[in-house]
RNA sequence: GGCGCGAUGGCAGAGUGGUUAUGCAGCGGCCUGCAAAGCCGUGUACAUCGGUUCGAUUCCGGUUCGCGCCUCCA
């Protein structure tokens, strides 16, 4: 029975489909005008991994991952960059493709572009403002008011006069309330055509968070069942979306709010505003991508994640055991055993909140099993187990000798067969000093041998 | 200031009212020409002060420290 942290009520509830057998999840996703930082890594690989456990545990899942290709920052971008706002979207977009490919992560069932969700972006404002709910202020902007929207605050635990009373944002003088967000952006002075669309409030473009709250009901319907996010979207994305969404349909709008944890750097939250950040190609670069979704993987989804090179190395050295398992131990060619204890474990700790830590402890074990025994069946065990979190599919050897940075990736690899024959002639005619010699110089350049009954093999270190 | 989260062994990181997390690193042993890999063994870890309890790292309260949201942000 799978268990998920809601948000909403902050504690652990049990899930209950809307529909049984099948899940519908929401995922905000990017902001394309620049390339995506290992804080974006988190969320793709947090819920692909919460998408492969549904599909495992049986349910038809229908995964929605939005693209905004429309907002301030991507505007500006674009005018400095002198480029269309579309080129430069669609850029960012297969950049975010390429770091999400590379990490493993699955592509969603929907990737909906903002900018192709307008019209539905004003029905949803439309009705909102037939409902009261939504007004035009005097600078032509359509903005939703907070206050007639009962509940607002019940996602964030935030009361709207607590926000008050907290409040330290100068804000436009023609909203009703500080408060009060824009649905609809009027057209400003030298803004591009790209970004004006007609509307019954005047030419202009969808503020933020309407556009999470119409491609959702468009592709999944007004209620669904997970809407996933980064902990800072909680207030006020989120918050702003069930009050768009609610107010609008009048109903529940998501019954499991999940948010993940950010990515630290120095115990500070990694973020574009603190310019603290590292994009995933860049850790790309230095780090095998398996690394990092092994090191994104290994933490609770909820908890903070401490990006440090020496973290990155922990992990590399933790995924070399388990590969080193599984070239030692051949796995046998068969699907997981769900009835066998280490896959019963596995279970438990994925449907308790996809506690994907604990999940990844029962990986180590059933190494130690693989290799204790020489068991083929363990060996399988933990290669399938390790695939439901998108470890481990690669060749063993294709793992432990892909030279992925490091300051030794250089050597080539015919290089390293030919000094281990000359080092094998040695060892054949005892003559040890030397094997040894050829022995040390690979260790230098970063590649260890190991003598087995088979012949010699290598890794990278 | 308001609201919320956290503090676990050298590092990372789960979890639990009383019994081994797990990984990396370290140490000892086996194996090995020597190594490596692997296996076996090994560390009086649960911020602090009180309370509840037969018993608390685990529950409750205070304190200290750290972090986050309240502004664009995954």
């Amino acid at each position: 029975m799978l268990h998920i942290h809601n948000t909403l009520t902050r504690k652990k509830e049990t899930f209950v489909p809307i529909v049984p057998g099948k899940v519908r999840m929401y995922v905000c996703g990017m902001t394309v005008y620049d390339y995506c930082h290992l804080g974006h890594a988190r969320v793709m690989v947090v819920f692909d991994v919460v998408a492969r456990w549904l599909r495992v545990s049986g349910f038809h899942l229908i995964y929605v991952r939005n693209i905004t290709d429309i907002d301030d920052k991507i505007i500006r971008r674009a005018g400095e960059n002198g480029e269309s706002i579309r080129a430069l979207t669609d850029r960012f977009v297969a950049a975010m493709h390429e770091d999400a490919d590379a990490l493993g992560v699955m592509r969603p069932d929907y990737e909906p572009r903002a900018t192709e969700y307008v019209g539905q972006m004003q029905s949803l404002i439309d009705r909102l403002h037939q409902k009261g709910l939504a007004y035009v202020a005097e600078n032509h902007d359509v903005c939703y008011s907070v206050r007639k929207f009962e509940g607002y605050g019940k996602l964030s635990g935030k009361s709207v006069d607590e926000l008050r009373a907290g409040e330290r944002v100068e804000v436009a003088g023609e909203k009703h309330d500080p408060l009060d967000f824009v649905l609809w952006k009027h057209a400003r002075v030298g803004e591009p055509e790209e970004v004006k669309w007609d509307s019954p409030w005047g030419v202009g473009r969808p503020g933020w968070h309407i556009e999470c709250s119409a491609m959702s009901s468009d592709l999944l319907g007004d209620h669904f069942d997970i809407h996933g996010g980064g902990q800072d979207l909680q207030f006020p994305h989120h918050e702003n979306e069930i009050a768009q969404s609610e107010g609008a349909h009048g109903h529940t709008f998501v019954n499991y709010w999940m948010h993940n944890g950010f990515v630290r750097v120095d115990d500070e939250k990694m973020s574009k505003s603190l310019g603290n950040f590292f994009t995933i190609r860049d850790v790309l670069k230095r780090y095998d991508a398996e690394v990092v979704r092994f090191f994104i993987l290994r933490a609770h989804y909820r908890s903070p994640l401490n990006y440090s090179d020496a973290h990155l190395e922990d992990a590399r050295q933790s995924l070399t055991r388990m590969y080193t398992a599984l070239r030692n131990v051949a796995a046998e060619d068969v699907p997981v055993d769900w009835s066998e204890a280490h896959a019963v474990r596995f279970r438990a700790a994925m449907d308790d909140d996809f506690n994907t830590a604990e999940a990844v402890a029962v990986l180590f074990e059933l190494a130690n099993e693989a290799n204790r025994n020489c068991s083929a069946a363990m060996a399988a065990q933990l290669k399938g187990l390790g695939g439901v979190l998108g470890l481990l599919g690669r060749d063993p050897a294709a793992f432990l000798q892909g030279g992925v940075g490091g300051e030794s990736g250089d050597i080539d690899a015919a290089v390293i067969e030919a000094l281990i024959e000359q080092r094998a002639q040695a060892k054949r005619a005892k003559n040890y000093p030397d094997a040894d010699r050829i022995r040390a110089e690979l260790l230098a350049q970063g590649v260890v041998l190991e003598d087995t009954p088979q012949g010699t093999i290598w890794r990278r270190a």
